[in-house]
DNA sequence: AATGAATGAGACTTCATTCAT
DNA sequence: AATGAATGAAGTCTCATTCAT
C-alpha cells in the first residue's frame, strides 16, 4: 500500500517534471518510466492511459494552484488586498520553472480530441472553480464600488494570462538570468493599482 | 507561374486553419492536403517539410502582424495613442477565430527539438523585432515622463499575454457567443490608461 | 529530327554519368533531367521508364564493349595475343573514372524484379555474346594446345571479375591517386602467363 | 534475456537471407519482419534503422570471413600453402547460396550517404584487416622471392574479385545446376601457381 | 517536342499499449 | 506488483510517372 502510493507518487512527479520540460505531444511514456526507473508498463498499473497520466497531474496541479490562490486571499477583508495576494500566489507558480502550469496551454490541450473527454470531465469543473473564484472577487469589489470595470471574467483572465506570458517572456528571451519574482510583482502591481482600483481622491 | 503562386497560397490558408484548428501535432499532413484539395506529395513541392510549412506560416502571420502594429501607431505622437492602437489591432488579431495566432504557442514550440533550428533563423528575429517595437514605444513613453514603470519588456509582455488570454479564455468559456471586441478593448484600456500613464493632476 | 537525337544522346550520356556515381537505386529521374537541362517529362518522350533508360545504357555500353574487345583481338592469329588485348581494354574500360560499367553489378540488378524483363531480353544476349567471345577464344587456345585449363567459363569469369575488382579496389582504397593502368596491366599478365608462385627452377 | 537473443539472431538470419536476395534497396523493413515472423516494429527495438541492420550483418559477415581466412592459414609456414588455403575458403563463401557476401558490392554501398557513415566507421576497418591480411602474406612471399609481383594489393584484389565473380557467373548463367566448387578451386589454382598459358618447354 | 505541376503508392520509423512471465 | 518484449496503427516523406498546356 505504502509502496504503491510511492510508485503513483513518484511516477507524477517525474511525469510532470517532463511533460513540463517536452510538452504533451513530444513526451514519451517510455522518458516517464525511465525517470521514474520503473518499466513501461507500470505505469499502466496506475494510469490507464497517457491522457490519463496527463489529467491526473493538471488535476492535481490546479487543485493545489486553486488552495494556494484561496488560502493567500480568503481571510483578507479587502479585495484589492486579497486580489495582490493571488498575484503574488500567480507569479510565484508560474516562475516556478519546475511547474508545468505555466507551460501548458489548458485551452490548446482541450481541443485535442484524445484529451477532450478527460479534461472536460475532470479538469473543466476545476478550471471553471479557479476562474470563478477570481471573478467572484473582483465581482465583490465591483459591487462595493472598489473596482472598476464591467466583466470580471475579462479582467481575470487578463491578468492571469499577462502574468503568465511575462514569466514565460523572460525565459524565452534570457532565460540564463533567473527571473526576479519581485520585479514582475512590482510591475504587475503598478498597472493594477493605479489603474484597477479606485483611489480614494477618484471615489470622492 | 500563377499556378504555382496559387497552390502554395491555397496550401498556406489551408494549413494556417488546420493548424490553428487541431495545433501543430496533431495536425497530418494529409488534412491539410485533403483540405487544399490536392495530394499529400504536392505540399512538398512547395514546402520541404512539416516544419518549413509550419514556421512559413507563422512567419507570415508575425510579419503582417508587425506591419499592422507598426502602420497603426507609427503615425501617432502619443506614446498613449501609440499603445492604445497597439492593443487594438492585437485584439482584433486575437479575436479573429481563423487566425492561429491566438492558438500557437511560439514559446512552447521554440522548446521542440525538430522545430527549433527553423524557428531561431526565421522566427525569432521577427519575434524579437516586434518585441522590440512595443517595448521601445514603452520606453520612449517612460523617458518622457508619460508612462510609468521600469521593465518595459514585462510590461509589453503582459498586456501582449493579457489580451491573449482574455480571447481564448472567451472561445474556452463560452464558445458560441461571438467575442465582441469592443468590450474587451475597453476592459484593457480601462486598466491600462488609468494605471499605466500618468494622469495630469499626478504629473504636477 | 536531329534534335530528337540530340536529346536522347544527351539524356543517355548524364544518365550514365549519374547512374556511374549515385547507382541505379540512389538515382532519380529528376536528377538525370537537371543534368541534361530539361524537363523530367522530357525523358519520359524518350525512354519508357527508368529500366528502359538505364537498361538502354547497359545495352550501349556492353555493345561498345563488346565491339572495343572484338576489334582489339579479332585479327590477332595468336590466342596469347588476344586475350592480352582483350585484357587492356577491360583495364581501359574499367579505369576509366566515367564509365559505369565498373560500377555497375549486372547480376545484382537482374535479379531486381522490375529489372529482370528488360534485361532478360535486352542484356542478357548482349553479355552472353561477350561472355562467349572470349570464352571462344580460351577455348580455341585450349584445343591448339596453347592455353591450360579446362573450363573456359571459369576462366574469362575470373579473368573479368579480377580486374574489375582491383580497379574498384584502388578507387576505394586511395581514390585520391589516379589509378595507374599500366601497373594493374603489368600485374595481370604476369599472373596470366606465368602464374603467381615462382618454380624452383626461376627461384634459382 | 534468452529470448531477447533469439530475436536478435533470428533478425540477422533473416535479414540476411532476404538483403543477398534482393539487395539493400529492394528489401524492405516488413519483409524482414515477415520472414522472422515478427512486428514490424520489433525489428527496431533491436537495430535502430535500416542500415544498422545492414551494416550489422556486413560486420558479422565480414568477421567471420576473416577468421576463416586467418584459421585456414596461419599455421601455415609457407606462402603458397597460406595463399591456396586462403582462395579454399574464398571459394566456399562464395559459393554458399545463402550468404549474401557473394551478392553483396561493398565498394558500391559505401558511396551511398545514407550508409557511408556507419560503413566508415564500422565496415572499413574490418574490410582493411581482411584486405592487409591477404595482402601481408603476398608482401611476405615477395619478400622470400617466392611470389612474383610487385603489388600485393593489386594481386589480392584481383583473386578475390576473380572468385567471386567466377562464383556468380555460375549462378547467372545457370543457376539450375549447383556450383561444383572443386572445379573452380582447381582453374584458379592453374592459374596462380602456373599461369594461364603453357610455356614452350611445357609445350613440348 | 517540351514542360513541370500534380499524383499517390509505398517506404521507413515511432510509440502508446498489451500481455505473458 | 512489476517487467519489458512485442505489437501494429499511424505519420512523414520520396519519387517514378502522368497529363494538361
Amino acid at each position: 500500500m505504502v509502496s504503491q502510493m510511492n510508485t503513483k507518487e513518484i511516477i507524477l512527479n517525474e511525469a510532470e517534471k517532463i511533460f513540463g520540460e517536452k510538452g504533451y505531444y513530444k513526451t514519451r511514456m517510455e522518458d516517464i518510466a525511465r525517470s521514474a526507473k520503473i518499466a513501461k508498463g507500470t505505469v499502466y498499473l496506475y494510469f490507464k492511459s497517457k491522457q490519463d497520466l496527463f489529467t491526473s497531474i493538471i488535476e492535481k496541479t490546479l487543485l493545489e494552484f486553486h488552495h494556494r490562490i484561496k488560502n493567500a486571499s480568503e481571510n483578507k477583508k479587502d479585495e484589492m488586498a486579497k486580489l495582490k495576494n493571488i498575484i503574488s500566489e500567480m507569479i510565484e507558480e508560474f516562475a516556478n520553472k519546475e511547474m508545468f502550469m505555466r507551460k501548458v496551454e489548458i485551452h490548446r490541450l482541450m481541443e485535442d480530441k484524445d484529451l477532450r473527454a478527460e479534461f472536460k470531465k475532470r479538469i473543466f469543473p476545476i478550471f471553471k472553480g479557479i476562474s470563478d473564484y477570481a471573478t467572484s472577487i473582483i465581482k465583490e469589489g465591483i459591487k462595493k464600488g472598489k473596482i472598476k470595470g464591467k466583466n470580471p471574467e475579462i479582467i481575470s483572465a487578463f491578468i492571469f494570462g499577462g502574468i503568465r506570458n511575462a514569466c514565460l517572456m523572460h525565459d524565452f528571451m534570457k532565460n540564463k538570468e533567473s527571473l526576479n519574482k519581485k520585479i514582475i510583482e512590482k510591475e504587475v502591481f503598478n498597472i493594477i493599482e493605479k489603474g484597477l482600483f479606485k483611489r480614494k481622491k477618484e471615489a470622492l
